[in-house]
DNA sequence: TGTACATCAGTGAACGCGCGTTCACTGATGTAC
DNA sequence: TGTACATCAGTGAACGCGCGTTCACTGATGTAC
């Protein structure tokens, strides 16, 4: 009998690899991925401690795995966030929130992404991840330069990059909590209009 | 005989506390601040591990030290670069210019202070010290409103934070690494000049 | 359809390791008389 | 000035702990004839 793709619970834990990933994320979630080891992994998947050695060469490469299923989750959200307006420049400020709507309500995944000392990445695939994420930014930027939106006299990646750390900048701000009693959804607008229009006094 | 308050040799050791904060400021620029232990530190302050109890109660006080001090670095850091202009505006750009180098010259410290998760702080020491630090941005924003260069119709903490969420997703962005191929001076200007003037064409 | 065998995905004991912390101690420093 | 004593800041052995990883194994699954 051949051993179908998904749902089946027949042959031996089923995909165990899923559930150890699965559990990975609830646990990086709970204690924070410093605190994350394979044996407490391994616990929570129902296994014994040596059976994720039959999925991951070891803990790095399960950490590694995270960072790229993070990273894949974070793109895609970008993405339906993009898909839902067709005006450039609404598709932008839709990026922004649900950039720091991704960090507020995944702030262990949002905060594993990018701490890259915390993970291996020697075959680059966790670059490549934060690549694509970045890719839906960059896009969007081309799209509202060609409207007009933007300046199109500018580097599209430095309007990219710009984007990126105002709203880098208040998500890890918001996540990591120095100003958490902050109204979040009337910060986030305040500081995405701002970029929009400039801090300065007209 | 008294005990000089500094530079003797002559009592034990003469001032291990503080061998030992530059001891672990040393180790965390190295390893990170979730690979440092204590049993390091002692080693490199030439002393045994068990001699830090007498100065620290257990690790989370010496991590909680380290904190306080790095923060008190960072106040500093933004206090002198405004010190150096008389013109609000342009104290204003200094602060942000200054963050970014701050985070730039000394990632390690930088890094630790914004990670609330890694340090405890039950005596509140420690957001104090950050209370302190974003104390120069706020009391800048407010000269800078005072002279019509902001706006003085807006909320001080509103526009104080949009300003560090700019600087601080910048620099984290290019102390955590995704995107260090960049040019750094140049990317800094035009991310600062952006913040006053807006992403939008005009 | 049945049997022999290979493979695959688990188990559980064991390893060495370095950690944080405690403890009884020691020796140097400061102090009272 | 000298001596007895208290205190302070170190030492080094020992503790229990949980970790990552390895290993020989077992039992279930799939396959060739």
């Amino acid at each position: 009998m051949m051993c179908p793709m998904s749902t089946s619970k027949t042959y031996h834990h089923g995909n165990l690899r899923q559930a150890l990933l699965e559990a990975a994320r609830e646990l990086t979630a709970e204690v924070g991925i410093e605190a994350l080891t394979l044996r407490e992994v391994a616990r929570r998947a129902g296994v014994s401690h040596a059976a994720p050695y039959n999925h991951f060469a070891d803990k790095a490469a399960l950490t590694r795995a995270l960072a790229v299923e993070a990273f894949g989750s974070l793109t895609n959200f970008l993405r339906l966030a993009v898909a839902a307006h067709l005006d450039p420049a609404k598709a932008l400020k839709a990026i922004g929130q649900a950039y720091v709507g991704f960090a507020l309500h995944n702030p262990s995944e949002f905060r594993f992404i990018f701490r890259e000392d915390l993970r291996s990445d020697e075959t680059g695939e966790v670059a490549r991840a934060g690549e694509r994420a970045y890719g839906v930014l960059l896009e969007t930027v081309k799209h509202c330069q060609e409207v007009g939106v933007l300046p199109s006299s500018t580097d599209s990646n430095l309007l990219a990059l710009t984007a990126w750390s105002t709203t880098h900048g208040l998500a890890t701000l918001l996540v990591n909590g120095p100003r958490q009693e902050l109204e979040v959804e009337a910060t986030i607008d305040a500081v995405l209009h701002t970029l929009q229009q400039g801090l300065y006094s007209r």
